[in-house]
DNA sequence: TGATGAACACCATGTTCATGA
DNA sequence: TCATGAACATGGTGTTCATCA
C-alpha cells in the first residue's frame, strides 16, 4: 500500500459531499458555503475548485448522480442537484475514508504524546 | 491568517527533529530510520528528502545547530550531529505546531462526528 | 557503500479566466 | 451576477541523480 502522511483534503471533502448528497437538495456552491461556514471556527476555508473537483470525482466514479434544476424566477439558471449513486460503492468508500481519518488522528495524537508530554525527570 | 487544511508533513517532521536534537546525538539518516520505524504501524514512511529538508529549514532558522563528526574507523565519513539552537525560537515554534496539531485533530474528529455517528432515525 | 545534498518530476491544491443564462 | 467549469500557476512531496569520503 502507498505510504501517505495524513488524509488528503480532497478525500475529506468527498466524504462531506456524499453526506450532503444523501441528506438534501444542495447544489455545488451551496455545499461550499455550508462547509466554509461549518469550518470557519477551525480556520479552514475550502475553495470552490476543490469542491467542484470533489464532486466531479464522485460523479465519475458513480458514487453520486446529479440532475439539472431551473431556479424559479424569470432567470433561467443552470445548476445541479446531487443525489447518492451506487450505494455499495458509497458504503465501501466511506469505510476507507473512516480508516484514513482514524489513522490520521492516531498519527497526530502520537505526535502530541511524543513531543509534548511531561518529561519524566 | 492563511487558510490551511491540516498540518503539513514538513511541519510535523520538524517537530520531531527538534526533539531528537534535544535528546540525543543523532545524524540525519539515523533520524530517518527511527521515524520510519516509529510510524511503520501507522502506514507512514517519511522519505529521506523530507527529513533533510526539515533539518535544513530548522538550521536556516537557527532552531538547531550541527557539527561534523568523524566516525571511528579507517573510513573518514562526513556526517552531522544536530543540537538545539535558539531556545526561545524553539519554544515558540513548538507552541505554533502544537496549535496546528490540535486544530487538525479537531477537524478530523468533527468529520467523524458529522459523517459516521448514528443518524437519529 | 553510507551519508549528505541537489535536481527533477509529479501530484495536490489555490487563483484566475471562460461560459452560459 | 450566479453557478459551473476549465486553465493556469504554485507549492508540497517523492524519486532520481551527484558528490564526497
Amino acid at each position: 500500500m502507498k505510504s501517505t502522511f495524513v488524509i488528503r483534503q480532497r478525500a475529506f471533502l468527498k466524504l462531506y459531499m456524499l453526506n450532503k448528497a444523501e441528506e438534501g437538495n444542495l447544489y455545488g456552491l451551496q455545499m461550499l458555503d455550508d462547509l466554509q461556514d461549518h469550518f470557519r471556527d477551525l480556520g479552514y476555508r475550502p475553495t470552490k475548485s476543490e469542491v467542484y473537483k470533489s464532486l466531479h470525482d464522485l460523479l465519475n466514479d458513480g458514487l453520486i448522480v446529479r440532475h439539472p434544476i431551473h431556479k424559479q424566477g424569470t432567470e433561467m439558471q443552470t445548476l445541479y442537484i446531487y443525489r447518492i449513486g451506487d450505494k455499495e460503492k458509497v458504503k465501501a468508500y466511506k469505510d476507507t475514508i473512516k480508516f484514513e481519518i482514524d489513522r490520521s488522528i492516531s498519527l497526530l495524537k502520537r505526535a502530541l504524546q511524543d513531543n509534548y508530554s511531561q518529561k519524566r525527570q
